[in-house]
Parts: structure tokens; C-alpha cells; sequence
RNA sequence: GCGGGCGUAGCUCAGUUGGUUAGAGCGUCGGCCUGUCACGCCGAAGGUCGCGGGUUCGAGCCCCGUCGCUCGCGCCA
């Protein structure tokens, strides 16, 4: 067995020359020159030139390795002669000058390269991750995943957290999506369910006494993919304190988010803590999204009293069914030519919106198919309430109380996109407080748990058993930047009796709440500690922070929108002896085959 | 489950109003080249235009169906 490098390949500088060396490392690219031959030869560190003689045996090994062989080369550092310098690689200034070479490992031809910046489907890049993971990019996102991990294990432990690890086979969490299922062998016909979050251990961790407990944690869930959620697996880092309000928690995880963004956000702005705070009632109001992207200036009025029993018919019958009129702002835009209303309006049908009615302050008056039917005093009001002023454009979403705040949001973001007023390069943090804890199920009219049921209802016992249960808040949160929800996280109920009557309220028996969460409402007899925390999704993290449109491109090896891993073909059929061994039989739908 | 986009050489893509033998770049193979760094130059191979059906004298192009990938909706508290 020889030896392999001395040095790696982004080591190498002008000093060193005239050193004997030993490299190894993959063939990035090679420039023949009939009598002499250059090797681009590239590891984890970077490029260095190695140079190859014409007239000898080694020449012409060196001539038929293919790129992406792995070699080792042995030679002399020498400092380019001027002008043959490249400035473009830290190793620029030298090249290393061949005497021997082995060849560790030749390389057929590629399904894709490796050099250059060519695009390829991900069908292929899936399928050779081991060579897409190759390129410059994808080193540079996991390196920098791998510095953010290391980063928030750092800073939750310099904040007294402490990390544990929590089971993987475990029972079914109450997180409300799909489990991944593990059929118990030893257990005929039951089942381990993966860890959607591990809300109830830290929960329980807490009971425990831990204090403070954090981890990077793996979560599953069997769910579909977005461009920001990988399927079936992810990462968040779980953490969980004990004694603690809910501006605690905020005040706790601020200064290590920011810094964590400041340290990898490359020059770019980051919020500042304290982060703001935005109740989720304003923020369905004003932004039309409880996940609000702050670069974007642009803020949602109401306007339905202005339109209600006005001039102009549609809105007025609108507002009379019991819908609402909210109001976008556009600045700027009155002076936009007819096509750039047209279009949105056209925009807005394709969204499944009757339509997008609008207004334009000109310099003349107020324009537009609205304006001629509304009365003057009303546009008037309209203006005053958007905050415009001549020159400015306003935009109208109207429709059903649940559907016209959200679709005004995808206006606000629209609009803004076409004025071009999103602040791209800053990282805008912000919290939405307050949500509620209940809903309205509208087909079937039940009261259902909005988000967590294990949330602390705001006012305690005495809300549940006074108010009204669809404006009842609960402590939970979410922190969100850029438009993009992080996290979601509580104050916890720890009270077996409020717990209880909060269960009640959404149509669970006592007796279902004990059969299903037992466990849980056990350990809040025997002394709990009131307790809260979060968990921020580490994939969501480093995508923002990479600048990356898809969340593929910060994991190492992800499945597919399908969930499927094409490079280990997975999920695979498995044979009939070990569903016999875990007493499971198939019963396939009529449309696929078993393979 | 539903909707949008895409599917042409190994890869990225072009392909006119439906009209002769479907093109380019990268890659591959062969040849030339001593200072390149995405080297350059000459040449070659490589195509079921995703698949099936239809319209037409004639389909990569139009129509219907289907499959695959992708983005979104549902779902994800």
C-alpha cells in the first residue's frame, strides 16, 4: 500500500515551492496539449494544476484517465512562470509537476458533470447523489448546514441547555399529521410510530426536572413535499424550559437565532432582537397570512364599512352577504399603463378570485371602474384610511370572511413583486402571537383544536369555562422570517383538568383524553412544572441562509416529491418470509401491482 | 386526491404556419496541438421527438388518453 497525500489540494502556496509533495484527489477537468497535459486534480479543499511532461509512460497514463478517477500524484511544487499565474484558485501560484501517479479508482462516463455549472434534473442528480454532492455547491451548502448545527449546539449549551436524546420507536404523538409506521415483530399486529416531534418526551423531560433541554432533533412525518418541506424526514432543533413565560422563551431564543443568522448570513441584514411581535388577529389583517414576509412594506387595510351600502353594487351586495373588503396599497402605480391592472385582474381569475377591482389616485382624480361608481366621500375615505397619496394605486380583495384576508395576502405579495418593493438580502424575523385556540369546522360545524391541543389556554380554567371557545387565544407562537414559518412552539398546559375541559370543549370525553394521552396527564400528577418551548426547523434554516429556492439542496440525501430514495431504491417491496416473521399481510389497491 | 408547467441525442436546449434527410453546445469516440485553467482546432458516432390512439396527402408541432418529473392546492396543529 503506498502512501497517499502530504498535503491537500487547497493547500499549496507560493512558499512552498520547490517541496516534493504527494497529492490525491479526484480529476476535476484535464487540458491536453499533445506535449503536455494539465490536470485540474480536486478534493474537499479545493483545485490544484498538476502539470504532466510529454515522452514518457506516465504522460500517457495521465492522458487516458478519464475525469473524476481518483489519482495520487507525487512531484515538485514549482511557482508558475509569470503570466500563467491564475488568480481565480488559492493555489494559483504554483502547479505541481508530475513524477509519479497511481490511480486509485478510474471512472467511467458520467450521467452528469461535475465541472462547470450545467443544470441536470434531479431524476439524475437524486440517483448520483455521490456525484452531485461532488460539486462546488453542494459542498458549500452541507459545510455550511453542518456550521449552523454546530453553531446553535454551541450557543443552546453557552445558554444553560443541556441536549438528550429521545426515543425513535415510539407510540403515535398527537402532532396531528400521518405517522411512519414500524411493525412490532414481537408484538403481533401493533406498531412503533416514528417521532413526528418529540413533544411528549420534553414535556416529560421537563416533569423530569432537566430544566432545560435541547436537541437536533429528527422528526418524521408522512405527509407531501414542498419546495420548503422535505417528505417523510426533517430536522428541528427541539428544546424545551421549564419556569418560564412566553416572552422568556422569546427573550431565550432571540439572541441565538439572530447571532446564528449573523454569523452565516454573509453581510446581510438580520432583525435585531427583540424580534417584533405581531399578534395572528393583525397579522390576517394587515399582511393576510400568518407567516408575513416583513421585506415586503406593503400592509392590508379593511375597508368594508366604505363599501357597504355604497354606489358600487358588487362590493355593497358583498359586504351585505356578510363578506368584507380589504385594501392593498400599491404605490406608485397609478401612473402604470391599463396592461399592468389588466393584468392582475387577469392574475386574480386564475387564482380562483372573481376578479381584482382597483383604484388609482391620478393626478386628475381617482380612476378606474370603481371610482366612477363609489361615492366621492367614500374614495376619499378609502385613501385616507390606505395612507395614499396622488400617484398611488389601491387594490381591492373581496369575498367570504375566511377567504378574502388570505387571498388579499397573495395580492399583497403580487403586487409587490411587480412593483419590485421586497428587500431582497435581509433577514426579516418577526413572531405571531396569540393564536386561537379554537376553530369552527365548517363542514361539520364541531369546534375543533386550531393548532396544539396541548397549549396553555390564555385565562386559564375560568376562559374555558367563560368565554365564548372561538375567542379563546392560547399561548402559542410561531417565529417566522421571510415569509417563512421556522417554528411553532407553546407555553404548555400542564394541568391534567384544565387539559381536560380544554379536550372537552373539542368533543373528547374525559376517558378518550385519558386512554390516548395517559401517559402525559400521569406524569402532570406527580409534580410538573409549568414549562414552554419551540423547536426551529434546521433544513428551513440553512435554505435561507444558502439562498436556496428547494429545500433538496441543503440535505445530504433526500428523497423525492414522491419520497422515494432513487439511489438506494427505497422504499423497496420486502420478501414474503419477513412479512410472515412480522405477521403482516398485503391487501394492495386495485390500481398497482406487487413487485 | 386536484390544478399549473415541463417531457426532442447521455445532459442543457433550439426546432418557423403542420411540409425534404430533426439541429446547436456540453459529454463520448478518433486525430492534431508545449502554457492551458470551462484550453483550442479537425472529424465521427449518437434520436421510438415520454408512451398509446386520433385528425391529415403529410404530425416533434393539432386533438384525446396515459405515464414520468416538477411547482402549487388539499394535507402538514
Amino acid at each position: 500500500m503506498h502512501a497517499y497525500r502530504s498535503h491537500t489540494c487547497g493547500q499549496l502556496r507560493a512558499s512552498d515551492a520547490d517541496s516534493t509533495v504527494r497529492l490525491s484527489g479526484w480529476v476535476h477537468s484535464k487540458r491536453d496539449h499533445g506535449g503536455l497535459l494539465f490536470i485540474d486534480l480536486r478534493d474537499h479543499y479545493g483545485l490544484t494544476q498538476i502539470v504532466f511532461a510529454a515522452g514518457t509512460d506516465l504522460f500517457n497514463t495521465a492522458t487516458d484517465v478519464r475525469v473524476e478517477s481518483v489519482i495520487t500524484v507525487t512531484g515538485k511544487v514549482v511557482a508558475r512562470m509569470a503570466g500563467t499565474v491564475n488568480p481565480k484558485l488559492p493555489t494559483g501560484e504554483v502547479e505541481v509537476q508530475a513524477a509519479e501517479m497511481v490511480v486509485e479508482s478510474l471512472a467511467e462516463v458520467l450521467p452528469m458533470q461535475v465541472a462547470g455549472d450545467q443544470d441536470f434534473p434531479d431524476e439524475i442528480r437524486l440517483k448520483y447523489r455521490y456525484i452531485d454532492l461532488r460539486r462546488d455547491k453542494m459542498q458549500r451548502n452541507l459545510k455550511l448546514r453542518s456550521g449552523v448545527i454546530n453553531s446553535f449546539r454551541r450557543r443552546m449549551i453557552d445558554a444553560g441547555f443541556t441536549e438528550f436524546q429521545t426515543p425513535i420507536l415510539t407510540a403515535s404523538s398527537p402532532e396531528g399529521a400521518r405517522d411512519f409506521l414500524v411493525p412490532a415483530r414481537l408484538h403481533p399486529g401493533k406498531f412503533y410510530a416514528l417521532p413526528q416531534a418529540p413533544q411528549q418526551f420534553k414535556q416529560l423531560a421537563m416533569v423530569a426536572g432537566l430544566d432545560r433541554y435541547f436537541q437536533i432533533a429528527p422528526c418524521f412525518r408522512d405527509e407531501s413535499s414542498r419546495a420548503d418541506r422535505s417528505p417523510g424526514e426533517f430536522y428541528q432543533l427541539d428544546f424545551e424550559m421549564s419556569f418560564v413565560t412566553q416572552e422568556d422563551v422569546f427573550n431565550t431564543l432571540e439572541p441565538v437565532m439572530a447571532s446564528v443568522f449573523e454569523e452565516f448570513s454573509n453581510g446581510r441584514a438580520v432583525t435585531k432582537p427583540p424580534f417584533p411581535r405581531i399578534p395572528y388577529d393583525m397579522s390576517m389583517l394587515e399582511y393576510g397570512s400568518d407567516k408575513p414576509d416583513l421585506r415586503n412594506p406593503l400592509k392590508i387595510t379593511d375597508v368594508s364599512a366604505q363599501f357597504a351600502g355604497s354606489g358600487f353594487g358588487l362590493f355593497a351586495k358583498i359586504v351585505a352577504g356578510g363578506g368584507i373588503v380589504r385594501a392593498i396599497p400599491a404605490p406608485g402605480a397609478a401612473g402604470k399603463p391599463r396592461g399592468f391592472f389588466d393584468k392582475l385582474n387577469e392574475w386574480a381569475r386564475e387564482e380562483g378570485a372573481g376578479g381584482l377591482g382597483y383604484i388609482a389616485f391620478d393626478t386628475d382624480g381617482a380612476k378606474g371602474p370603481i371610482a366612477k361608481n363609489l361615492e366621492a366621500d367614500r374614495v376619499e375615505a378609502i385613501r385616507t384610511a390606505c395612507g395614499l397619496k396622488t400617484g398611488d394605486a389601491v387594490f381591492f380583495a373581496a369575498g367570504k370572511k375566511d377567504e378574502a384576508p388570505k387571498f388579499a395576502g397573495r395580492v399583497r405579495t403580487r403586487v409587490a413583486q411587480d412593483l419590485d418593493l421586497i428587500e431582497v438580502g435581509e433577514f426579516r424575523f418577526c413572531w405571531i402571537t396569540d393564536f386561537p385556540m379554537y376553530e369552527l369546522n365548517e363542514e361539520t360545524g364541531q369546534i375543533d383544536f386550531s393548532h396544539n391541543p396541548f397549549s396553555m389556554p390564555q385565562g386559564g380554567m375560568e376562559a374555558l369555562n367563560t368565554q365564548d371557545p372561538l375567542t379563546i387565544k392560547a399561548y402559542q407562537y410561531d417565529i417566522v422570517c421571510n415569509g417563512i414559518e421556522l417554528s411553532s412552539g407553546a407555553i404548555r398546559n400542564h394541568k391534567p383538568e384544565i387539559m381536560i375541559r380544554a379536550f372537552e370543549i373539542a368533543g373528547y370525553p374525559a376517558s378518550e383524553v385519558e386512554a390516548r394521552f395517559g401517559g402525559m396527564l400521569n406524569a402532570f400528577r406527580y409534580g410538573a412544572s409549568p414549562h414552554g418551548g419551540s423547536a426551529p426547523g434546521i433544513d428551513r434554516i440553512v435554505m435561507l441562509l444558502a439562498d436556496e429556492p428547494n429545500i433538496r439542496e441543503v440535505i445530504l440525501f433526500p428523497l423525492n416529491q414522491q419520497g422515494e430514495d432513487l439511489m438506494m431504491q427505497a422504499p423497496a417491496p420486502i420478501s414474503a418470509a419477513r412479512l410472515k416473521e412480522l405477521h403482516l399481510a398485503l391487501a394492495m389497491p386495485p390500481k398497482v401491482k406487487a413487485d
